[in-house]
DNA sequence: TATTGTTATACTCTATAACTATA
DNA sequence: TATAGTTATAGAGTATAACAATA
């Protein structure tokens, strides 16, 4: 029944553009502040937070381009511009030769750590400071329920042709 | 007291990220439907929604430009693009000469009218259906209050040297 | 002088396909 | 055979600066 119900009601169209605008605006203004003051673009911002979030620093390539929107060519891309500034290193892994286990260097986490404070102080100023506590609250309710709906079917990193659906 | 605060608690990190990352996929997905159905950009369709939702489906490029998150060169260069595949027309404005007025097509509007249906799909699909109506309404008041928010303090397509800030 | 828009150019980024190597 | 990753390549998209024309 996936193409009987009708579009959007206006209330749901409005909510829709309203998140694309909001987060292409905060987006931009973000991805600017990073280029300016870390020479970093927002993808590889991502990757250096994901690694220093993780438990030891370190990730595999696959982990991360099933995190960030990518094909495994454009991380490989982008961690080649990482690696070449000394912010990652790149190494076979032990548990299995064909993995390539990411880790962050001191130089990437000192560089994350400076350009944080300032990146968090611009999504603050423009997302949180017209919210609520309760505003705050919702919206993580409603995010973290749609994230995890989105997360359940993900057409992500889906590119071989075999396997998969075998409705075709 | 802009510098003078803290950076944000978790639980604004986690409601950031959360809708970062649900508008990236759910960009990631209507994208993927508007080229592959209709051979148009997330941007064209949005150039194209906007013209076809204005009262007289005609607007200047400056307002164009102001809507999506553009320079005028990268406008230019997709009006071009819509230009050449007859969806839109660009002719001068007789009000101000130094203007140029879009409008869409009928062929442009038919292709609206086309990919619509599906793309509001997708979009209910992925974003709609795990909210509840309460969720609806949360959200909406939420990213409501955040957009104006955002579009007071806009750094959009602020590129001139000269002008607007003396503070230099 | 300020604003509107175009052009030229250079660059970043992304995806596809072919390829290697390991499980 | 399937998975992990890289490489080559080609294309789309974006920004900057210089430019022309009108207000």
């Amino acid at each position: 029944m996936d193409d009987a119900t009708p579009g959007l009601n206006s209330e749901q169209l409005g909510a829709y553009f309203a998140l694309m605008e909001v987060s292409s605006l905060l987006q931009y203004a973000v991805d600017e502040h990073l280029r300016a003051e870390g020479d970093l673009s927002y993808v590889q911002f991502q990757i250096l937070a994901r690694l220093v979030d993780s438990p030891e620093g370190r990730l595999r390539m696959t982990d991360l381009a099933d995190g960030v929107v990518y094909s495994r060519s454009g991380l490989t891309y982008q961690a080649g511009l990482l690696d070449k500034r000394g912010l990652i290193t790149r190494s076979p892994s032990r548990d299995d030769e064909r993995s390539v286990i990411v880790a962050v260097t001191d130089a990437g986490r000192a560089l994350v750590a400076r350009v944080l404070p300032e990146h968090a102080d611009r999504v603050r100023q423009l997302l949180f400071d017209p919210m609520s506590g309760a505003d705050l609250a919702a919206l993580s309710a409603v995010l973290g329920r749609v994230r995890t709906h989105m997360r359940a079917a993900p057409p992500r990193s889906a590119k071989p042709r075999a396997g998969r659906n075998r409705t075709d």
